[in-house]
Formats: structure tokens, C-alpha cells, sequence
DNA sequence: GCGTGGCGGGAAAGCGCTTTCCGGCGCTGC
DNA sequence: GCAGCGCCGGAAAGCGCTTTCCCGCCACGC
């Protein structure tokens, strides 16, 4: 085993030219060569298996085949679809996606930037949520002005960053538009199962909610705040039960809490829709054949993904550049008339 | 922008020291460095933001800090819970994850295997399941060849290749035990939403299943094959349905498959589990809340992850080694007595 | 016929690290 | 008191590639 790699020299050798023909044959430069020595070149690296190395290449090129992706839990489906997309993009044009991963904890994210800064990452798309944690929020401030000075893009999805490219749900007016369609069906009295405090997107999502239904005249919901997972909604859900409020209508701020929730709820006996509508927020694709089907705001994640990984691979000018996609209300099976 | 970064070099002129020293104190070397030495060299370090170059790292070394990890489909739950232990694992270990996916293109596994041996990854996991494409498989194992004798380790998830570790789940044993526990309700004619013909995995689960029915003296199941997808069960159903044939219980291959049948069991008005009853395999955490919950095998894929994560990491000998992780079978609502 | 340019090939200087090898120094053991 | 050894620091040789620079060659213009 560990027969050494083919390497250039070999190739150019055994082909009768030299290091720097074979190098302007196999790896696109601006220079010609001319057709019999490139095909020659061409003939002996098939023959030899030859696979140029991308780290001697990185190193000389200063810089790498590398985009990064950063994410809290690949798990999560809202994730994953994003990643699907961004992977799609990056591997059309030809490039490798390191995956970071960081288990919700704000102080990753920076220590993942460096990791990719490290390796000459060509560009990185961030799809954590922003918290409003000041002491990682500088420190990820701090790293993405290293890691652009350095030569990369970063482009962030749901959240602006200092002059980073950007994909912007629309959370405010996404939620604002659930809760006036949510109003239209004639629910009063609602609930919202929000996330975490500092995550920003939960807080958008809150907040729109709440001018819609002041748009439509309505009181100010009950808000519960829980994790942003599925044990996050059913936690809250079951806080809601034993709060005593008598609401209609609950907004749980993602799709993976309401189905938290809807678990809670079915545990108790409490009817969906019937007894109580839900909705959710993201339409995630793998929840879409769920019972009763949850009403939702479709975010066209994977779409995101692309566009954030079209943002940072196409150079583009100095100008952080903001893409804004909407939300569009789907009701469904969970939400019934009051 | 583009103020260069800060090398090694750099940093050992500012502290006094040379090159080696400098190097030695930065990376962990076997050599020793003197105190004084080493903590001045570490303060400058940390005063310059020194940030080694993992490229030039990698070729100095012929090794990098990246370990592969190939899957069809980062939206399917079914890899993208492996992912997650994979990446977990990986991490914990310092190294980064590059993540292919293949879009269910058997010719792309060996691609991605060549630009992972491009990239000197340190190892790779091959989460894909095999398929019997003589092709696809031939190149694929000439890769794979070609990465172990460059030195890379390669583990595979359910699938046993040459010469590779592997994490084997119980896919024969679990689908057996899950026709013997649907026979003891009571069920006598069963259906099979089985994948596409050329995937093993697809094989195994039908064999296993066929093999338990077999146990209890039961009559060969009706079987329809469809794309290892929710359309894919989706489609197999519907076919099913139209079929005649008159089974009370279906095994579909997949949890995910088993979703797409249970919607278009519902859409003509099926019910579950009283019309018929149905049951999947992985028990994918995301799916586990649905109405009715989906009867079973459950597969600790998470953990599937780490583990073929942690044999690819350990160098272990030369010999491959194999981990089977058993299913187990969980009967929820989905099925009925009969 | 000779100067001028353009073109394609090759030599060689890096890119930022790791690691081998060498040399100096302070000990130990006789 | 001195040979010998272990220890630590530094010089320098790569690792495999890209790219600059130079050079020879040919076509062309006067």
C-alpha cells in the first residue's frame, strides 16, 4: 500500500515536456500549448491515473476548491434542504463543501470560520441563525473581516452581517401575513410558541406575527419561548396546556415546534383543528405529508441555499449585495374556522 | 482587503526564534521547546492572529485535516442523521467534514472519491447504498483502491466493499422480525413498496421480509418497486391501489417511502390502520410524531455515523473490520390486528 | 539583411509549512 | 579531566504545484 501519488513531474516526464507545459495543459491557463504537446500531455496523465493535488495547487494558488457551509444541526430539515442547495451550486462549479456543524453554540461558529480560513476556503455561506450574544457576535464579526481581508466571500442566509452577501426570508412579513390569514378564519385569542429569546429569526417571526394580528385589531398573543427544536414546541406546548389560557390558535415560530406541539397536544387529548388550530413556519418538504397537514409559511429553502452559494461564487463587486425572498401562506388541515 | 495572512515565518522573526522552533511549538511536534522559548513564540502567535495554512500543512505532511463523507440525498433524514453523527465524531477530532452528495447518480461516488483523493482527505465515508450497476461499481472500487493505497481509510455504510470497514445494519434480520411481528397480528396478505431492483439495500429489506413471512407460513408478498423516495412510495402505492390485489398489511422499504404510500393511501380514502395497515424501516426521528405513528424498524443511524466515523479515524489494522448494528423492530399505530 | 514583436517552451523561484540533519552545549561516568 | 552522549536550536531541503521571466524561433516590415 501508499504507492506514492502520480505527480506533475512524473507526467511531464515521462511526456518529453517540461513542468511547466504539463501544468498549463492540465490545469486551464491563460498561455497556449500547442496541440501535439498538449495532447501528448493529455494521453500520458490518463494512462498514469494522474490527480493533481489540491492542497500543492491551494498553496500555490493561494487559494483553495474549498466553500464552506456552517450550520447548527444537519439534522434539522430546514438545514438540511439549504445544504442541498448550497451543495448543488458548488458542486456544479466544481468545488467541494466542507460542513460545519455547530450544535447550536454561538461561539462555533467563529472557531468553523477560522477552521475554513485555515484551509483557504474560496468562500463560506453561513446559515446559523444570528443570536444577539454580544461577546460571539464580535468574535464572528472579528472572523468574517479575517476571512474576507484574506481574499473570501461569506455570504449569510437570515441574517445581515457587516457587509456580507445576504439572503433574507421574510420572516416579519411572512408571520404578519400568517396572522392576518390566521385572523380571517375568525381566531381571537392566540398563542405563539417562540424560540429562543436571542435567536433573531424567532424574534422576526414574533414580531411579525404580532403587528398582524394588530393589523387585524387583535390582542397581543400569550407568548411561550422554548428551543428551537421539536422538544423545544412540545415543551412550550405543554407549558401552554397548563397555562390556562384559552386560546384558538397557536403559532409555533417553525415547522419542527409545531410538530413538537401537535404531539403535546394529541398527548392531551386536545383536538387539531378542532379544538385547536396550529401553524407552523418554513414549510419544510419531509413534513408535508403529516396529519393533519400544517398550515405554514413556504420559504423556498433550497432555492436559498442556491442563491446564497450563487451570491459568494460569483465575485461580484465590493458591494454586499441583499437578496429578499418571500413567504407565502399556506393554510391547511391544522387551521380550522372559529 | 486582501492584507496577506500571517505565516509561520512572520511569527518566528517576531519572537526570535526560527522556522523549526517556531513550527515545533505551533504544531505538536515530538521535539521538545524550552519554556521561555515556546511561550514566546505561542504570545506572538496569539498577537498576530497566526492562522497555519492547511494547505501548505497538508502537503508538507501528505495528509490534510479533511475526512469525506458521500450521501445520494442531504435532505433525505435518513442520511442526513448519519451526517450528523459522522460530522460529530469528526470534529470532536479536529478534522472537517467535506460533504458530497451524489443526486442518486452511482457514477458520482467514484468522482467524488477523486476529488476527495485530490483534496489527501484522511478518510472517507461512503454512506451511498450500493447498487449492482457493474460499472459504477467497478470504477468506483478502483477509487476506492486508488484512496487506500494513497492512504486514506474508507468506511462504508451498509454495504460491505472490498476491503473496506464497514457499519453494517441488520437489514435482512430487522425487515425478518418485522414480518414475523406484522404475521403475528394477524396479517396474511401482505405488499411490499420495495426500492428501485439494483439497490442492495432495497434487496436485503425485501429478502428479509419475504424470508419472515416465509417463518410464519404466510404466502409470498405482492411486490411493487418504486424510487427510494417519498414519490417514490407515493407512486408504488397508488399503483397498488389500483392493482386490486387485496393485502391488509404494507411493508414499505423505507420510512420515507412508507410517507409518501401513507398520502396516497389517505387521498383515496384508505384508512390506516384500519382499511390496511402499513409499516416503514429506519425510524427516522423527524418522521416519529406523525399521525398515525409509523410502525417500524428502528436503526440507530446517528450512531451508524459515528461509529463509521470512529473506525475510519482509528488507523486499526490492515484487516477491514465490520460492525453490525441490529434494527429493532417497533410496532406503533400505523398497524392493526387483523 | 537586419531589427522588431509575438509566440510558445523551459528554468527556476516561490507558496507556507514539516522534518532531517547538523552543531553546540552541558552532563555523566570513568 | 575528558570522551561520549542527550538535548535543544537552527539551517535547509523538500512537499507538488503555479507563474514569472527569459530565450529561441519565426514572420514581418523597412
Amino acid at each position: 500500500m501508499s504507492a506514492r501519488q502520480v505527480t506533475l513531474a512524473e507526467v511531464a516526464k515521462q511526456a518529453g515536456v517540461s513542468l511547466a507545459t504539463a501544468s498549463r495543459v492540465l490545469n486551464g491557463s491563460t498561455r497556449q500549448v500547442s496541440e501535439d504537446l498538449s495532447e501528448r500531455v493529455l494521453r500520458t496523465a490518463e494512462e498514469l491515473g494522474y490527480v493533481p493535488n489540491a492542497s500543492a495547487q491551494a498553496l500555490a494558488r493561494n487559494s483553495s476548491a474549498l466553500v464552506g457551509l456552517v450550520v447548527h444541526d444537519i439534522t434539522d430539515p430546514y438545514f438540511s434542504c439549504i445544504a442541498a442547495g448550497v451543495t448543488r451550486v458548488a458542486e456544479a462549479a466544481g468545488l467541494s463543501v466542507v460542513l460545519g456543524t455547530t450544535g447550536r453554540r454561538p461561539e462555533r461558529e467563529a472557531e468553523l470560520l477560522s477552521t475554513l480560513r485555515a484551509h483557504r476556503a474560496r468562500a463560506v455561506v453561513l446559515a446559523g441563525s444570528r443570536t444577539t450574544d454580544r461577546a460571539a457576535q464580535s468574535r464572528l464579526a472579528a472572523e468574517i473581516d479575517a476571512f474576507s481581508e484574506q481574499g473570501g466571500r461569506v455570504a449569510c442566509v437570515s441574517q445581515a452581517k457587516l457587509g456580507t452577501d445576504t439572503v433574507v426570508p421574510g420572516n416579519r412579513a411572512g408571520a404578519r401575513a400568517l396572522a392576518r390569514a390566521l385572523a380571517g378564519l375568525g381566531h381571537r385569542k392566540f398563542a405563539v410558541l417562540g424560540g429562543p429569546s436571542e435567536l433573531v429569526v424567532a424574534r422576526d417571526r414574533l414580531a411579525g406575527f404580532k403587528a398582524g394580528l394588530a393589523d387585524a385589531g387583535i390582542a397581543p398573543p400569550v407568548v411561550i419561548n422554548g428551543a428551537f427544536t421539536r422538544d423545544g414546541g412540545y415543551a412550550a406546548a405543554m407549558e401552554l396546556l397548563t397555562s390556562k389560557s384559552r386560546s384558538t390558535c397557536v403559532f409555533a415560530v417553525t415547522d419542527v415546534m409545531a410538530m413538537g406541539a401537535m404531539a403535546a397536544l394529541r398527548e392531551r387529548g386536545v383536538r387539531i383543528p378542532e379544538d385547536i388550530s396550529i401553524a407552523g413556519f418554513d414549510d419544510i418538504p419531509t413534513l408535508r405529508d403529516t396529519v393533519p397537514a400544517l398550515s405554514t409559511v413556504r420559504l423556498p429553502l433550497e432555492e436559498m441555499g442556491e442563491i446564497a452559494a450563487g451570491l459568494v461564487l460569483d465575485a461580484g463587486g465590493d458591494e454586499a449585495r441583499t437578496v429578499r425572498v418571500a413567504g407565502e401562506v399556506v393554510l391547511r388541515a391544522s387551521t380550522a374556522h372559529n
